[in-house]
DNA sequence: GTTAGCACTCTCGTAGTGAGAGTGCTAGAT
DNA sequence: ATCTAGCACTCTCACTACGAGAGTGCTAAC
């Protein structure tokens, strides 16, 4: 990394003034002027000073130019810096700590977890994002069987952690209600506490396996099982406030505006954007390399996961011009990605032990 | 209305030139000029000619110049007119029928919504919208309630038409798995049949009447019943095809963008206006007068009702730019209208009577 | 090491201009 | 009476020019 490597060079007034740049750039969304930090920055020097530092700046990487003679704007390696040992947090303010628990204190999983992304995005101001689960990755807590008509059976499948899915199915021949209640009974039962993974792969095993000797009611009872659990093979993803960016300057033409809308349509990126973010337990922030969507764009992720215990469940973020308020941001993001897990460990604990 | 008293005065020359100008501001998004309908309609008159006639119509509310000197653009009166009396409705395509009634044929409620929405969009290159009933609404197929921890349950609502909402209610004490099953099919038994709404009125008469001799076992179930059917009290509405508006060149400023995009963000204001389509059976176009998201932004609605047998479910339409390929689209709302309802009688036909 | 001064550069808004497109009107043709 | 050719007029749009303003880089003095 750039910063790292550089890092020796900074003194500290360099130091203070590349972060002067970047909260006034943050603030202000337009080039930063020699000027300006002279005036309104801590240290007391002339505009002519602060422009050989930030020419230096400018040359080590931490700066760029519009074009010649515009003020300067900050690189991905000045956040980066910024982030890394700069920026002092702003803790969440109790009045939007309280909000947010209030928020996420009751319903089920998928309520939950729809107020998740909207409070991301009402308190950061940029779009907020949740990436659910794939049901297939979650373990059974219960599964239920529901007559529709005639042959069509619902299949409800609920995760030890709340999530829901369900199926329409259709079965060999019509069965009665107290045998469908049967079988939700023997398959929670005996399946409760693993994956859907796990599970659809041992049935398909013992259909093999034992094909000669079963009987009718094991067959059925697989047979409705394997086509049950098949749901939810992709993990969900809620976006909430992308007409947040229409306001945003750095969105004024219209061009950008489509692209970046396109981009955030691709929900299947967006995953996988947001699952570079789950390493190492804390916040991790994407800025400029990492991907189409931040590079092009100059878009940044501020990303966590979440969890139950600590079995790791999704991630969740937010999503922005690089110039965002990181010092308000990552707090708001690490606090709710606990809040969150703690939420869905307080409404889903307990229940079946956890064979994994 | 302005277009049936004015409907003498077009002579079979006027319509003409009308339809012609209608049909080209369609294809190009620009004002049509005389010249043009000179050489490419089927008149074979001058310009000089053509621009008499476009004066009339002007002077008639047909038609109207965003300045003086450059073409013509339809008002909408025109496109009422065009589409009462003028258009010639190109019937959907069959390879198009059998791709809408493959994606709706299977899946449950939930999934076929989605579907129609995307196929709504896909197909018109417009916003296809869907709303989906309120659950209190519909009638009762089934209830359950799966014990989620200590005394949590998830409380499961199927409707007849197969829509299903959930939701997380606490109980006084805990209940074992058993006597849950038990009040399932009890409520299911007694109640399936008759909408969520008349079954909470008729609860909560009962709890008021006969407060005194209800034993406990009653008392919890209506308990339960109460808490559980009050889930799903607003209609749900599926947005597709958003930014497909980017590309259209009525929305190249940003300011326009914006102003659209926080329009579709109220999504109960697009049930308000859907829920105008409903009325008279058919498709319904609105156009200009209507509502604040027609007349400010130059949008028009495609709209029309979807049902299982006589019970009026939702709605559903399309939403885009006024200058629109009505001739195909609104044979494809009609279809798509068709084809849901028939999909959804088919998935969730017979079950409990009917008995409301 | 710091600063004042100054020339230089680049953007942006404004004004002007000419080409192009389209209209409305009138006089003449059918 | 109807249609059309011709023409003057209007409006937009793209292009250019230009000056103000903002900001820089460099140099020389403190």
């Amino acid at each position: 990394m750039t910063d790292l490597r550089d890092h020796g060079k900074l003194s500290a007034r360099d130091r203070e003034i590349l972060k002067d740049v970047i909260l006034t750039y943050i603030l202000s969304a337009e080039p930063v002027s020699s000027r300006s930090v002279a005036k309104h920055g801590k240290l007391d020097l002339s505009a002519a000073s602060i422009r050989n530092v930030m020419a230096d700046l400018e040359e080590w990487g931490y700066l760029m130019q519009p074009h010649t003679s515009a003020g300067r704007v900050p690189t991905a390696a000045a956040y980066h810096l910024f982030i890394g040992s700069m920026m002092e947090a702003r803790a969440v303010p109790a009045k939007e700590r309280r909000y947010i628990q209030e928020s996420l204190k009751t319903g089920g999983a998928d309520e939950i977890m729809g107020n998740a992304s909207h409070l991301l995005s009402e308190l950061s101001s940029q779009v907020g994002i949740v990436v659910t689960p794939a049901m297939g990755e979650t373990v059974l807590k219960a599964v239920d069987f529901i007559p529709i008509s005639g042959r069509k059976v619902l299949c409800v499948v609920v995760s030890s952690t709340g999530f829901i899915d369900n199926k329409v199915i259709e079965t060999e021949e019509e069965l009665p209600r107290e045998e469908l209640v049967r079988i939700s009974n023997y398959l929670t039962d005996s399946f409760g506490g693993h994956t859907l993974r796990e599970i659809r792969e041992r049935l398909l095993r013992q259909m093999v396996e034992e094909r000669a000797q079963m009987d009718r009611v094991l067959a059925r009872t697989i047979e409705l099982a394997r086509s049950g659990f098949s749901v939810g093979e992709v993990p969900g993803v809620r976006v909430d406030g992308t007409s947040m960016l229409l306001s945003k300057p750095e969105l004024s033409d219209v061009q950008r505006v489509r692209r970046t809308f396109e981009a955030f349509a691709d929900k299947a990126r967006l995953v996988k954007i947001l699952n570079q973010c789950i390493q190492g337990g804390g916040v991790r922030v994407l800025i400029g390399e990492d991907s189409e969507l931040t590079s092009e764009l100059d878009f940044s992720v501020v990303g966590t996961a979440y969890s139950v215990g600590d079995r790791p469940l999704g991630t969740l973020g937010i999503v922005g011009p690089s110039r965002m308020d990181y010092e308000k941001i990552i707090p708001l993001v690490t606090f709710l990605g606990e809040t969150l897990s703690q939420a869905l460990a307080e409404t889903f604990s307990g229940g079946p032990p956890d064979r994994r």
